[in-house]
DNA sequence: CGAGGGCATGGAT
DNA sequence: AATCCATGCCCTC
């Protein structure tokens, strides 16, 4: 090959094939073959062409060429050091290379990338998939990747491939190959992708797994949606363990029932891999990484980051755009990246900004800042010549695009909307898309936001409760209300500026709690049916409106082994007997008790005595001890519990900025430890936020009022217990079969159950508990919001100001976020019960 | 004098 | 603190 310098130069003018070992003629239309670094293809003669698409070049002209190797795995031969080859394996961390298809096996992908909807998606459309977990394809690489060039960015590839519209199958381009560049090993779960009918194909391998583009993921892609998303509680039925919300499979014959969540699910499947928000995620501590690997596939932590270089700037295609672009079926369409046109860009200037990083991997390099002209398809087919330049600045380059008034004009485009670049298969031409802010569906509207809004909520489902009902959409109300607060400061700008989501990263919040877990937490928002539908095995309960938070219980089994559940009047805080089905809403008060004519008035007696309350409440207290400790012997079932801690911070969330994640360590209160899950870690930094008032009721301040009573309940309960010395433990009552942690209970629960109304706060009437607990109890110790349950022997002294500022603070955030849900169309009804007065 | 090119500036990340 | 990039300004034609 190296004989065909000369000709590398201009492979388009030899009229030689450009192998250097084939002196053959090209035809008229000549074969292309592998990307070279003019930006051109190597023109082939047919043999060769033909040889170079089977994949069978290297093999049959560089059988004696240096740097073959062999597959760790399979044991096959890959020229490693030769461009025709290079996609054709990854390089192994240990060393040693795995041939594609054996990567592509030891991959973990998502279950299901969804893909636009099905009645979109008709045969006759040519689809070209957008691989939005993939980084970008690097001009010299797209969109073959066929380059060796050491100075190639160190992007992840977008891997194009195309729609076989007679199957319905996608697979990879040219030959089916797949394109994994070298040098660094890349995964395929690096490379989301989007299908919609079929299998995307890696070499010959379907791959059926889940393939979870970043945490929106960055993806899952994505599995964070820029928009919100209509609830959608999932009910799961099979075998699979836990899935991924943005995991869902679309199939024809579904489409008519699935069609509202698909859509959901297919914007966010949009999504680009949210590596940089998986970073974020263990960097707080979270421990994701099991479901992460499991819905998202691996991302190297270096891929991540550069990854998140690019994530502002992957392209979304609509079905719009698919149709635009698609017209020849065989087509390959590799996504590069999009653009905002900023108001400048819309101007008369003539000159569209490009990202650097953009124009650095996806157009050709050019040293001079004259740059070179690029001729660039527009969706009617009609061609543009813009010419490709920088100038310099601070040291750097700022990349333009000249000459682009005609073609934004024709498009008739202006400041918001979207172009997107694309490369044309065969022929490498790039195509230029765009995307109507005025048109585009909320999601598509911010072309930033899909990275940046990335929120995935995974959910662990336990098969074994065939009640289960996710609550995956109500945490996912919860985590895009920060997206939601973020796309509007960004689109109030977003005029001028295409920047990124300030919650781009470290907002993005993984949330993963099992069944078990969120169990009585969520309800289905009162008076609504749910609508069933089942994708992929899953059954789907939609609802309209986002389940509500639902009221803390006391879970027993009488002698009779039934099983009912103890509840707390809002009203009167008296605890009455239901049947452990009744679905309680957050605010249950004796009214509400049909269950038991007698007692649903606040004024009927309370059925426990004061004795016996106080041993379920031990009881309850107890069992959650127990789960705390029993879980934190069991990572998983730690992540969950901060998973629920996250679901109690996302409720109070108000802003873009990310809280501390409940597992994360905080320098603010030094006894917390990793994983801390009180009212404290919980809260917003303190002397943030609006002050809570002393009459707030908000989940802060019940939490902060409950754990108080519990403690102090449990304190007099010991103290007595003491004095008598009798042994409590042994006639306990059986209780609460599942029992939340009790900070995970109330940090995520509006309407809380004060242990003991009568020696509660109720009694405190100041609202203010620092003061309730210096005069109402036998223990002059405050508050201590850093308490454990197991470990309350050491009240401790904390600033019992500082922890009401944290509350007030928390109280008004939470308010705030509240008032944002409501007036955003979001309204959450359990969330609205809960408000404060 | 206006249009457009090139660079500098400053906000945002 | 460094970098990116939207935009403004100045210069040239």
């Amino acid at each position: 090959m190296s004989t065909s310098a000369a000709a590398a130069l201009s492979s388009s003018s030899s009229k030689i094939c450009y192998n250097a070992e084939c002196t053959e003629l090209k035809s008229e239309r000549p074969r292309k073959g592998w990307w070279l670094s003019t930006g051109e293809f190597a023109e082939l003669c047919d043999r060769c062409g033909i040889a170079y698409e089977e994949g069978r070049f290297c093999d049959a002209f560089h059988s004696n060429a240096p740097g073959w190797s062999s597959c760790k795995s399979c044991g096959k031969r890959v020229h490693c050091g030769c461009i025709v080859s290079a996609h054709a394996f990854t390089l192994l961390d240990p060393g040693g290379i795995e041939c594609v298809a054996c990567a592509g096996k030891n991959v973990v992908l998502g279950q299901n990338v969804p893909w636009s909807g099905p009645l979109v998606f008709q045969s006759s459309v040519k689809s070209w998939s957008h691989l939005a977990g993939s980084g970008p394809v690097s001009w010299q690489q797209a969109p073959t990747l066929f380059n060796s060039s050491a100075s190639q960015p160190e992007f992840h590839p977008r891997v194009p491939y195309e729609v076989d519209s007679s199957t319905g199958i996608e697979r990879l381009g040219a030959s089916e190959k797949p394109f994994f560049p070298s040098p660094e090993k890349r995964k395929i779960e690096s490379f989301p992708k989007r299908r919609m009918n079929g299998s995307l194909k890696f070499g010959t391998r379907d791959i059926h797994e889940n393939v979870h583009p970043g945490i929106n993921g960055e993806e899952e892609p994505w599995s964070c949606s820029n928009k919100p998303q209509q609830p959608s509680l999932l009910k799961q039925d099979q075998s699979n363990p836990q899935f991924g919300l943005a995991s869902t499979h679309t199939s024809q014959d579904e489409t008519n029932s699935q069609q509202g969540v698909a859509s959901n699910l297919f914007q966010s499947s949009l999504q680009p891999p949210l590596a940089k928000q998986f970073h974020g995620s263990q960097q707080n501590g979270l421990d994701f990484l099991n479901e992460t690997q499991i819905h998202y596939g691996r991302l190297r932590p270096e891929a991540l980051g550069r990854n998140q270089l690019f994530s502002q700037f992957w392209p979304r295609f609509t079905d719009q755009d698919l149709q635009q672009i698609t017209g020849d079926s065989n087509s390959i369409i590799t996504p590069l990246f999009e653009k905002m046109l900023s108001a400048s860009d819309a101007g008369r200037s003539g000159r569209l900004v490009l990202p650097k990083k953009c124009a650095e991997a996806y157009f050709p390099p050019i040293s001079q800042p004259e740059g070179l002209p690029l001729e660039v398809q527009d969706a009617k087919g009609k061609e543009w010549t813009f010419q490709f330049r920088f100038w310099p600045n601070n040291n750097s380059r700022m990349y333009v695009l000249e000459g682009v008034t005609p073609c934004i004009q024709n498009m008739q485009l202006q400041a918001g909307d979207v172009v997107t670049f694309s490369r044309l298969e065969p022929g490498g031409k790039l195509f230029m898309g765009y995307r109507k802010a005025s048109t585009a569906p909320a999601s598509d509207q911010d072309n930033e936001g899909r990275a940046a809004n990335g929120v995935s909520v995974v959910v662990k489902v336990d098969l074994a409760d065939p009640t289960s009902w996710s609550k995956v959409d109500k945490a996912k109300d919860a985590l895009e209300a920060k997206p939601m607060i973020s796309r509007k400061r960004k689109n109030s700008m977003l005029v001028s500026k295409s920047k990124h989501v300030k919650i781009d990263n470290g907002d993005l919040i993984k949330l993963k709690i099992t069944w078990e877990d969120a169990q009585g937490l969520l309800r289905p928002p009162p008076n609504h049916i749910p609508s069933i539908v089942v994708i992929e095995g899953f059954e789907f309960e939609e609802y309209k409106d986002a389940p509500i938070l639902g009221k803390p219980k006391i879970l027993v089994t009488d002698n009779a082994g039934e099983k009912f559940q103890w509840v707390e009047c809002e009203d009167c805080f008296k605890w009455r007997k239901l049947p452990a089905s009744t679905l309680l809403p957050s605010r249950w008060t004796c009214s509400s008790n049909s269950w038991d004519p007698s007692r649903s008035s606040c004024s009927a007696a309370e059925e426990l005595s004061a004795e016996q309350l106080e041993d379920l409440l031990l009881q309850s207290n107890s069992a959650a001890s127990e789960k705390m400790k029993a879980a934190k012997r069991e990572p998983e079932s730690v992540a969950a519990s901060e998973g629920l801690d996250t679901l109690a911070n996302l409720a109070i969330l108000e802003d873009g900025e990310a809280l501390p994640a409940s597992s994360q360590a905080t320098t603010r209160h030094p006894r917390h430890r990793p994983g801390c899950s009180c009212i404290v870690c919980i809260q917003p930094p303190s002397g943030k936020g609006p002050k809570h008032k002393q009459t707030c009721t908000c989940n802060v301040c019940q939490t902060v009022k409950r754990r108080f009573h519990t403690l102090m309940l449990r304190r007099e309960k010991k103290q007595s217990q003491k004095e008598s010395e009798t042994e409590r433990k042994k006639h306990q009552p059986p209780l609460p079969e599942k029992l939340l942690d009790d900070d995970c209970l109330t940090s995520s629960n509006a309407g809380n159950s004060n242990p003991n109304p009568k020696r509660v706060v109720s009694k405190s009437s100041d609202d203010d508990p620092s003061k309730t607990k210096s005069s109402s109890t036998p223990f002059k110790g405050q508050i201590d919001l850093n308490i454990q349950p197991e470990k309350e022997e050491e009240p401790s002294l904390s600033d019992s100001s500082s922890m009401m500022k944290l509350l007030q603070d928390a109280t008004e955030r939470y308010l705030r976020q509240q008032e944002l849900q409501s007036s955003g169309g979001t309204s959450n009804s359990g969330v609205s019960q809960t408000q404060p007065d």
